[in-house]
DNA sequence: AAAGTTAATTGTAATATTGCAATGAATTAA
DNA sequence: TTAATTCATTGCAATATTACAATTAACTTT
């Protein structure tokens, strides 16, 4: 019901769900490209960069607060926002996590 | 509109996006760390395993199939699944290049 | 104070996702 | 052949997501 039955499932999954989704649009993924790249930014810089609607991306960076992904700051009448790297290395890992559980590959591929 | 405006992005951007998608439901992530342990199973052992209905996993399976990351061989009355290894590399790698360009966090949060 | 600037919020429309019952397709067992 | 088993597919309902115009909030400038 496009509900989802996160009761089902263990903290560690629906957390790696949740990041994940922060990932699952290519405008969140440029906007932390973006970041990375510039260090630190504006709204409106994204707006130029991106080619979305100002309420759009200000809506896609809500999402990537939410989770903590990144931060910002009210600088006069604009605001800066960054990576949180404390958080970055959390999600990085998290994702790592489950990319090695995933040992000698040869041995695998059964079907 | 729920529409993604992908032409606005780079493949790389989309990639990620589409890939991370993958990852951005708890019941999937619980599918890929089963068979990451179990080296192999059948849709049956995850309705034990997951609570699910029959068809919704079947779903997940789907669309876990589609961007390459499980495959599965049809076995007598069963489906065998297991992980793709050398796109579960890929996929690893496509995180890893985001997640390895950010560097020096101790540098940042500037905001 | 009035006007301008920047970005969050609200409201709305369209599409996507999640979930499951019912059904169908393919194989196996009787 | 008939029944049973396993899993994919279809159809449907409910919720979530994406996008943007319009508005609001907060600050700056004039």
């Amino acid at each position: 019901m496009g509900v989802t039955k996160t009761d089902l499932f263990s903290q560690e999954q629906n957390d790696l769900a949740q990041v994940a989704k922060a990932f699952a649009h290519p405008a969140r993924v440029a906007i932390i490209q973006y970041l990375i790249k510039a260090d630190a930014c504006i709204n409106g810089d994204l707006v130029q960069e991106l080619g979305l609607a100002q309420a759009t991306i200000s809506q896609h960076l809500r999402e990537l607060k939410e989770i903590g992904i990144i931060q910002g700051t009210i600088e006069g009448v604009s605001v800066s926002y960054c990576i949180n790297s404390t958080r970055w290395e959390e999600i990085k890992n998290l994702f790592n996590q489950l990319f090695d559980k995933f040992i000698d590959p040869s041995s695998r591929d059964c079907c």
